[in-house]
DNA sequence: ATTACTTAATGTCATAATAACGCTTTAACA
DNA sequence: TGTTAAAGCGTTATTATGACATTAAGTAAT
């Protein structure tokens, strides 16, 4: 699951199969690949992604296993199985995991398996194939709790952004209107933000200030304790 | 992973793995088996808990999946993998699930398989075979946060249980002293608790009041809500 | 130069939740 | 009847939360 915002809503990057499988239609699926024999878990989706997005060092977190029986019937659709002729009828355990990136710094990677990938904007999802439909549900709940306790927001902006901007973001992650005087409020006070001199420029109002995230402030406070992020 | 309480501290079922492997000294190891090609990964997780403990209708969740590369150079450690002969070096990818179980309830169940088991002090664990101390402290991770925001405490409890039962169980699940008055009343306020007539009996002192979870009350709350469980 | 327009930024107050305590009450046993 | 261990009640200071309305700072238009 790669999730990426653009200042308004959340984005998914989908795969379009239809290279793969030349007699079907169109339809995008989430991003995946076997594991190799010699890395790990982590390694698996630290090099997934970066096939797609050429992009490392990210914000990187499993969110769990998956893998129904009945998936084994359908060994013809899913293109990356081919690879594995030996086995007759795999079964297939997809180990989940969510990255967050910054669409801005994002630009697709050169690579084959990326020229078909594709973002998607997370309400506009309703259907995916086999079981990814559950798997990005799960993500987003993973992903909805899991900001509820740690400020992983930062890894979805700009390395400057306005509090605004942020406040955007956390509507798109909860789907909800919240209150900005409370939100100032509440992230301000964590203390985990560094107020640049810059500001927003060219725009027809007053400009926003820009801040940064303070990762090292924010690792001293983890270690003494634990966020509470709710709104 | 299964978790039992005893009134005291938090204990862990682990498996002796002397009968399946004659050299090696008596060593103790977290269960599990390998999955059926016809069962999905909760399943297999159900199977294995009623297998050694012939307990079934238990909280069970899964927390994780792990897997290093190098536990393909140890097929020989690992006793289930004799049954798979097809595979010259399976590569192993670990599904985790704990569960809550109430040792009052528990009887070793007399399968084969369960004969070896034996409930070890989960403090009192220092060291585990292959990546499972990895995968135990994963598990404890999970269970406190999840203990943070459901009332999960429950399955571990019997079924009537008085108050500072609860609260030992909550100091051994977060390892620190709480405070009684106010662990009592964030409890009752809660208000998924049912006083019960019933006391204590035999004890030189004041006995204590027993009370029961209310399940259909916490399910309401649930569905409306959120609960905050931080001590 | 003035005004209109748009979005950023800010303050207050009532209420609720929390943590840190002290003290009294109770029932069983010796 | 006294002792004991835990139950049970209560207070207070502090902090967190939610609800709410106005002013500030720039650009654009006239």
């Amino acid at each position: 699951m790669i999730f990426g915002f653009n200042g308004d809503q959340i984005y998914v990057l989908l795969i379009d199969r239809e290279n793969q499988l030349k007699n079907v239609i169109s339809e995008y699926a989430l991003p995946g690949n076997l594991i190799r024999d010699d890395e790990n878990l982590d390694m698996a989706a630290e090099r997934v992604l970066k096939e797609l997005t050429g992009l490392s060092v990210i914000y990187l977190e499993q969110f769990g296993a998956f893998g129904d029986p009945d998936r084994i019937k359908k060994k013809e659709d899913q293109p990356w199985l081919k690879a594995v002729r030996s086995i007759p009828n795999a079964r297939v355990i997809t180990v989940g995991y969510y990255s967050l990136i910054r669409m801005s710094d994002y630009e697709l990677n050169p690579s084959s398996f990326a020229k078909n990938a594709k973002w998607m904007p997370l309400n506009s999802i309703k259907k995916l194939p086999f079981d990814h439909l559950k798997i990005l549900n799960s993500s987003i709940e993973f992903l909805r709790s899991n900001t509820k306790i740690k400020p992983i927001g930062f890894n979805l902006l700009p390395e400057k952004f306005t509090l605004n901007q942020m406040l955007k973001l956390y509507e798109a992650i909860f789907n909800k209107k919240i209150d900005n005087r409370n939100f100032r409020r509440k992230i301000i006070n964590l203390n985990i933000l560094d107020k640049l001199e810059e500001k927003q420029s060219g725009v027809a109002h007053k400009p926003a200030n820009y801040y940064k995230f303070n990762k090292k402030r924010y690792e001293t406070y983890l270690e003494s304790g634990f966020f509470k992020f709710e709104f």
